[in-house]
DNA sequence: CCAAAAGTGTTCTCCATACACCCATGC
DNA sequence: GCATGGGTGTATGGAGAACACTTTTGG
């Protein structure tokens, strides 16, 4: 028994990054809280902080994500573990990293946060950061691309009810690429996952696209009988 | 600076799943430990043990790796991180689980380790196991299985100069499925990252097959000019 | 010369790509 | 009625699946 005590421990902490879209200025955005204390006092860091006892990891990244953004109810996946000794000045604190995709229904990406000195960043505007921040937003960029084209995550950036344009733009806007809309359809539709609502997009100023919905059952239940998402 | 002390800390440690590949078996094995301690006496376990102070994550798992069975220099690659609070029933350990991959050049996997106690398991063939390392187990094979399609880390797992049937055997048996010669063939040498050797395989009772070596420059390269692997 | 595995040729099908086209709606 | 984006049809090429075939070597 007496041996796990036989070592100096680490400092454990969550760190969040938080990817919203926005689909009117076309950007991807990742919410930032400005830092009030040393070190690194003024610079924006990834919202996060430290796992109490009797916490799993995952709770305690939901519990950071609410208290430090008021978000709630998200995606959440663990990224990486970051444990360089010298990563935080302050001393050893080894961090696990998660990533979350937001909603625009839960949460606007382009609305400020309940939460002061909270903001949204387009990811290709960013500040200085705060920390390893810059690498760890980096791998949660890489993870996100990378995941997008063989899991249904993209969904979880989207409104619930969306149109094929939107969901075709998302790709394009996360992964940087011009995708042909002829064969986006095609693709998206020969999977079968989208359930086609008798509702229109309103308010645009030009034919109203149809609206539909990511059916999360027949996914499910696709994957069991072996389709392989991929966009 | 006091608030990084303001917390209950926990243990903090690496476990390494440890992949090799036997050839004449035809099987994919990991490299377990006997367990002597309490708890869990006599059971087998996952090698691992705790980061020391100073110490990153990556040279805690290759230090652990190297105690606890010998074996150094080898494909090392982060996993997940375990913390659940009650996954070790000593206390609070969190656990950042790591894969490895070795070659057989550098430890045979069907041979015994230096180590005492120290033994290959087929992984349709396991033991129970101490803590929660079923499940590190798990999450070790997927991303095995997973990564094994995108990533040329197979070639980890065999001996430096191989034979492309040696290839072919070895996503047969990790990915469980069987693979049509020829379009293996044709595939891997599409792709272009092998390098002919002038050598012959030998001690067969038939015609000995051309060995070939993993070419890593070229893949960077070819990776770079926009290539990505798959198999 | 024969068994056993190495290694090759070739057809067929399907799907990703490219691109032209028609449709619905607001102004 | 025309501009704007929503939505569809279809020819083409290339890659993967399937399978028959030839080559080399040890005994």
């Amino acid at each position: 028994m007496a041996f796990t005590y036989d070592y100096e421990r680490p400092a454990l902490t969550v760190d969040c990054v938080i990817f919203g879209l926005d689909l009117d200025s076309e950007s991807l955005n990742v919410m930032l809280i400005e830092r009030d204390l040393e070190p690194f006092g003024g610079m924006w860091a990834i919202p996060g902080g430290f796992v109490h006892k009797g916490e799993s990891l995952p709770q305690a990244a939901m519990r950071e994500l609410e208290e430090e953004t008021g978000i709630t109810d998200v995606f959440l996946e663990q990224l990486y573990t970051f444990g360089d000794p010298k990563r935080d000045p302050r001393g050893w604190v080894v961090s696990v990293g998660y990533f979350a995709l937001v909603s625009p229904d839960k949460h606007p990406a382009h609305a400020a946060t309940d939460a002061r000195e909270a903001r949204w960043f387009p990811v290709n505007k960013l500040p200085r950061l705060a920390f390893d921040h810059p690498e760890i937003l980096n791998v949660a960029l890489e993870r996100l691309r990378g995941k997008l084209t063989y899991a249904p995550i993209g969904f979880e950036l989207l409104p619930q009810k969306f149109t094929i344009k939107q969901l075709q733009r998302l790709y394009e806007i996360v992964l940087g690429t011009q995708l042909d809309n002829r064969n986006f359809r095609k693709k998206i539709f020969a999977m079968d996952v989208l359930r086609e609502l008798n509702e229109i997009q309103k308010g645009v100023p030009h034919r109203a696209a149809r609206l539909y919905k990511f059916d999360e059952k027949k996914y499910r239940q696709l994957v069991n009988e072996g389709l392989n998402f991929e966009l």
